[in-house]
DNA sequence: CAATAAGTTCATTATGTAATGAACTTTATG
DNA sequence: CATAAAGTTCATTACATAATGAACTTATTG
């Protein structure tokens, strides 16, 4: 992208659907806990065309410093959410999202639960009346939470069963 | 609390368990984005073993300015995570975790599928090449949360029927 | 083995968000 | 109706986190 196309777009307030689109999955993963940097290089890896994306791809296409690129495809590679490729007689690394880890999604979820299960746990020897509105309030969501706990490794299961039948017709 | 046991306390680094809690709770909320401010609300809410909770009584316990209290409470009270009432003749106003509103979490969690939904939508529309890997791995993720998209509602029915049979034995 | 390419590290700078606190509005009370 | 209590608003300050960019490491190649 030329400085002429640059200072136009950006007047203009026009951009690419991909441009758009990276901008916005930079924002939605910002929103959910990771760096806009994080987001934006998965959009562009996820939209991206070609077979392969290098470092130096992302940072001509997000325009951003080494340091920011280098740290966030470390920080999506710690979370397995991309991975890195080589290619012989080629010095570069090349990176792509990762296809395999979907019930990385439900663990995240199963994880969260966890944690504000354990808070609640907490927070109910902390009340004493069992008689109060709080001890009563502690004790649902927490009843709720066990049941969430329950059920998420079912919905895994389930969603196993489903692609097996999928894979094998 | 009083400036001779604060003094002692920070120095020792010692909290009541409660002041612990209610610092933990802070930290959790903050880490699935709320204010830190509106998790310590909630942790003291929570814990609190009087059954009226005023302003005041908040801005104490907490030790934060009462533009912090005041931006913080009115946060919760729009994502109904908190409820005010009145006490007659007492023109304070008294706050309490929600008691009803156990599904919000699952809501809220349907709404964050939507969004990835919608965004993996639009990546598939930017990918050309239907035997990339890119469009492969769009299109499995996409399956996944239509799939999440579909049980979510039945998860809520399944909680709804066991509370009823607890209701009535 | 000098030169260069590829990426990392880290001190500095920038940015966005939250807390503060003083001034203000609203409501109640003697 | 003056006074005070209760809470809100908002400009300012503080803080946490992210991006930058230059110096550095490591690997490669002529």
């Amino acid at each position: 992208m030329n400085l002429l196309y640059f200072c136009f777009s950006s007047y203009l307030n026009t951009m690419t659907p991909k441009e758009k689109y990276i901008e916005d999955v930079g924002l939605l993963y910002e929103k959910y806990g990771l760096p806009k940097m994080a987001g934006r290089i998965l959009g562009y890896l996820m939209s991206a065309s070609t077979k392969n994306t290098s470092f130096e791809n992302l940072q001509e296409a997000l325009k951003a410093s080494k340091g920011s690129i280098s740290g966030n495809i470390n920080l999506l590679l710690r979370q397995s959410l991309i991975e890195k490729h080589m290619i012989s007689g080629d010095r570069k690394s090349y990176y792509k999202v990762v296809f395999t880890s979907l019930n990385n999604i439900l663990e995240a979820k199963v994880k969260s639960i966890a944690e504000f299960k354990q808070i609640y746990e907490r927070g109910i020897t902390l009340v004493v009346d069992e008689h109060s509105h709080n001890y009563k309030y502690l004790s649902e969501v927490l009843e709720y939470y066990k049941f969430l706990e329950e059920e998420m490794p079912l919905l895994k299961r389930k969603w196993e069963e489903k692609i097996k039948k999928n894979e094998t017709p």
